[in-house]
DNA sequence: CGTACTTGACTGAAAATTCAGTCAGGATTA
DNA sequence: TAATCCTGACTGAATTTTCAGTCAAGTACG
């Protein structure tokens, strides 16, 4: 019901998107049929080629609208106190991994594109641009929250933990760990990443890793 | 010539089997086309039929033998100096990912893998079985590198790094980072978290972490 | 009326699977 | 020794299935 076109996006459209998301965290970018995504919105096939012209479109848009809900988390770091903006980068890594239906969803299909990604380098392009901003994100977290962390450190650290969330996002999606056992690794690997880090004493015979 | 059928494997089944790899590893588990497989190993697809009774058969037994190729990688640490030992984890992690054909090819089959156990959990068994020892190779080693952490932290440990070597894994095989720049990534975090973690071990008071 | 939107049966190409048949070589018999 | 039968690996053309993509025919709304 009802016909706003050119105004946002009609409801068919986000049901359409939606759909897409679901079949694709259902059985895989490969695995999505756009009979089944069809079916899911509860539309006719034909009217998926009437939006958008074939499949690629479909995956294309699908894609985009991915990765619209995954960085729409982007959170507000400001007016945060001290104690807070050093939980800010766990809460930030940790939200990912998590029994909610919508983050696991989510998940899916990020870990889906991200493996298609290998074969496919058209999809290639927006995931890294979207991988980049997402490590910048985290990196500012981290700088934010210790100050004796220069931007390149942060920025290493930022991308190791973010590659640690893929990795460890794959064993949990895929049942070997429990979500409390993946939360646990993850905890351990920001705790032990994001203090000392530089040359603060522990260990008196330290390499000089301060670069 | 001759017929060895009960011993070992008869050539045309290793190379049946050699072939689906290179298939996988070049279009994945979903793009791998049964002709192909048979193309690529020079015999007829009937035959892939006869031994194994269907594509989901072939992949199997595929999976089967990347497993054995991945996991016959299992180094002797038996014999090896105090410093040697503590560069044991490093290139036993640092080995999974560099400019080399076959490394390549089987790290790119084992994403797939990985990636495809998510929809798939008959695929899911045999991975997490062989991912689990893989994590207790690495942990051995992390123990024989340092004396004073428990085999509990260096379970947890070496279940961080082998995540984290499959997240880097999966951005190196996209195209999205060089070798050399996931080799830094991974040697960083190596080093952050192997050297001596303060909770365990009394260390007078070194504990200066935000918490 | 016309324009935007929607349908679902249909098409064709690509892929999986089948199957009737070939062939090499090992056993059995005389 | 040789003639015969058997077995089972192997072939590849034929068949079946699966899908992306098309299209003629609506519906609803202005």
């Amino acid at each position: 019901m009802s016909t706003y076109y050119c105004q946002s996006m009609s409801e068919k459209l986000t049901r359409i998107l939606n759909a897409a998301t679901t079949c694709i965290a259902r059985s895989g970018v490969r695995g999505m049929r756009v009979n089944d995504v069809a079916a899911e919105a509860g539309v006719s096939p034909g009217l998926l080629y009437y939006h958008f012209t074939d499949r690629a479109g479909l995956l294309a848009a699908t894609l985009e609208h991915i990765n619209k809900q995954v960085s729409k988390d982007d959170a507000v770091l400001s007016s945060l106190g001290a104690e807070d903006r050093s939980r800010h980068v766990r809460h930030l890594l940790l939200d990912e991994i998590k029994d909610d239906a919508d983050v696991r969803r989510n998940s899916v299909a990020w870990n889906e594109l991200r493996a298609c990604s290998i074969f496919e380098q058209e999809l290639a392009e927006p995931l890294s641009r979207t991988t980049a901003e997402w490590n910048i994100e985290i990196a500012h977290a981290i700088v934010a929250a210790s100050e004796g962390t220069s931007e390149d450190e942060a920025s290493v650290t930022a991308e190791i933990l973010t590659s640690l969330v893929e990795g460890i996002s794959g064993r949990w999606l895929s049942g070997f760990i429990t979500t409390d056992h993946a939360r646990h690794l993850l905890t351990t690997a920001i705790d032990s990443l994001t203090t000392t880090r530089p040359t603060t004493r522990q260990e008196p015979a330290a390499q000089g890793r301060g670069k």
